[in-house]
DNA sequence: AATTTTTGTAAACTACACTTGACATTTAAA
DNA sequence: TTTAAATGTCAAGTGTAGTTTACAAAAATT
């Protein structure tokens, strides 16, 4: 699953640490999650939505052959 | 986390049985997430946002008070 | 160039999504 | 009203999301 992490966190100017506390989650899971590494829960991903004020189809890019 | 699975499930006149096959999952995990025990995983709403056409948004609706 | 901040990554652990199998209860059909 | 289909639920297991601690590498500051 790709996701534009990445770019939203640069845009807010957030460090992955800033992310992370905004969200309530460790600054490991922001890395992994923004690398690729495992899908956000579809809480975590809501609060993601929210925090940016996108659509979370809008963040991650689900592929149906993912899975 | 709410959800309205069971009637976008009636509207299309689908059994849990049939839902679960149609998203590759068992249907004790269907009646699980139908009955908020829990929620699903991000790349399961996806699959669940195609198949009804809907955004997550529309079908799941997360409360900030839930974590 | 030296220091600090940020990012990447790993191991070991906990929590929960999801599984199979089984059985009881409710609802619909014959 | 008896039978079948659909739903609810439980137990025990697997897999993965997310944790903490810790350290190395990269990027930004001074």
């Amino acid at each position: 699953m790709k996701n534009r992490l990445k770019v939203l966190r640069a845009e807010k100017d957030l460090t992955q640490g800033d992310l992370a506390d905004a969200l309530g989650v460790s600054r490991q899971t922001v890395n992994a999650i923004e690398k690729g590494k495992f899908d956000p829960s579809l809480p975590l991903a809501f609060k993601i939505s929210r925090l940016f004020e996108q659509p979370i189809e809008n963040i991650f890019q689900f592929e149906m052959e993912e899975s």
